[in-house]
DNA sequence: TGATATAAAAGTGTATCCAATAGATGAAGT
DNA sequence: ACTTCATCTATTGGATACACTTTTATATCA
């Protein structure tokens, strides 16, 4: 595991006004990167007594991070049936992107404005980084730190809700990608993060929100995002239909 | 209570993927008005064992729902502490306004894309009872609806996702003007709720997004974000120092 | 009287227990 | 062989019990 205590992707300010203790804390990041990197699949079924086992805790506070990552759409809970990582649907997805472009690109004047040359120092720092787990083909860590790169990229406009709301879209892109793409089609592409950087350095609000624009269309675009299967109950209609059309088989 | 069928703020896409059962979630819904509404004010205390016994269930239900609270950022838990109506900080407020910019401006595209004449008319009726409200001098009903106008404009739009961060971003503007600003203040001026959908009628994106920026500000203008008070351990130095300069008292 | 230490009370954190529900398994009937 | 119905099992939802922490009240001493 690489060392990522600069750029802690889903550790939000939400964290302490939920007033969680250590332990709990510990059990949600874990299953947090699981899910963000993609150990577990979308649709992957979470067992309350299983995680209880795993962790050594009682299936309360097993509960309790559960609801916490469903609040955050990362796990859907359905009544009596218990938690399972989230499939986001292709609206979803869809509401998801168009979301950060509204976000990203309506912070860029609050970045810009507050961005200091340190700042933009560590940025580049974690863009080397993504490089280095890019060219190592460890292509997790990979889609980790480009994630981190635009929550980075927002914390500099010095808003914590803002940061707090997009840790959480980005989070939520980690499982469009990984149900509607390829993992490596998507981690390959952007390594134009750099390009940003010196944008906003030389203070150009008007190019950094084009680019910004630009580059969160491209990714959408490394999704697939094929129309909806049709409900299970169209189904049976459908065959019904064609039963009439066709009386008898043959 | 006046009916708010057609414009039920804070009823999220949430409820559904947190597979909420219909107790908890009129339980929940209960909450979030009387702190919305300003019944309970900020820094309330709210003890497990009081609601539980309120409410007649057991303090299981009652941790949840204070759990989803806490992470809509309407009430602050703290460790071994219990529930309290959170008190949004000077700078917390700012960032909600100012994320309420960006978000809301943001969305003007989308909204004037998508508005269509019969919603329009649903917002104007909308607005209509805000301003039956104020003139009875409802000032709650008031306040909730011209929220309850924001969250339904936004719902134009389409996106889930941005609907439910505005939805929170608004309740908590409510509290933000119940810690900050008298309320008579926050509900007299905007009145002006009429204009922006006559502008947003006519298609004139620039116009709106103007307008809404321009809202927004004069919202923020009407409560008082006076500087943090400084930390109590602060005192003990202020004081020491005084003392310093001042060895003795005459 | 005022401060500090101690003890009681109140309230929260976690585990465990029981009831309720969904999904699976199997039997019976068509 | 396929459907339908009943039962059984696995898992979740909710309540209770107990341990621990914070706060309040009381008592002791300077």
């Amino acid at each position: 595991m690489g060392k990522r205590a600069s750029a802690e992707l889903g550790t939000t300010r939400a964290d302490e006004a939920l007033g969680g203790n250590g332990r709990d804390e510990a059990i949600y990041r874990n299953l947090f990167v699981a899910i963000v990197e993609n150990h577990l699949a979308p649709g992957t079924k979470l067992p309350e007594d299983t995680l209880a086992e795993t962790y050594g805790v009682s299936r309360t506070s097993i509960r309790k991070v559960l609801q916490r990552l469903a609040h955050e759409r990362l796990v859907d809970v359905r009544l009596n049936r218990g938690a399972a990582v989230a499939q986001p649907s292709v609206s979803e997805a869809r509401d998801i992107f168009s979301a950060r472009r509204v976000i990203e690109c309506g912070a860029i004047p609050l970045v810009v404005a507050k961005a200091t040359p340190p700042a933009l120092e560590a940025l580049r720092d974690l863009v080397r980084r993504e490089h280095a787990a890019q060219d190592g083909g460890d292509w997790r860590e990979s889609i980790y730190l480009s994630g981190a790169f635009h929550v980075e990229l927002m914390r500099l406009a010095g808003n914590e809700t803002l940061t707090d709301f997009l840790t959480q879209l980005v989070s939520r892109s980690s499982l469009v990608i990984a149900t509607y793409g390829s993992p490596q089609t998507a981690s390959c592409r952007h390594s134009e993060h750099d390009d940003v950087i010196e944008i906003i350095a030389r203070g150009d609000v008007e190019g950094a929100t084009r680019w910004m624009d630009r580059h969160l269309r491209d990714v959408e675009r490394t999704v697939v995002l094929v129309e909806e299967e049709p409900a299970p109950a169209d189904l049976k209609k459908i065959l019904e239909e064609v039963a009439q059309r066709r009386p008898k088989l043959r």
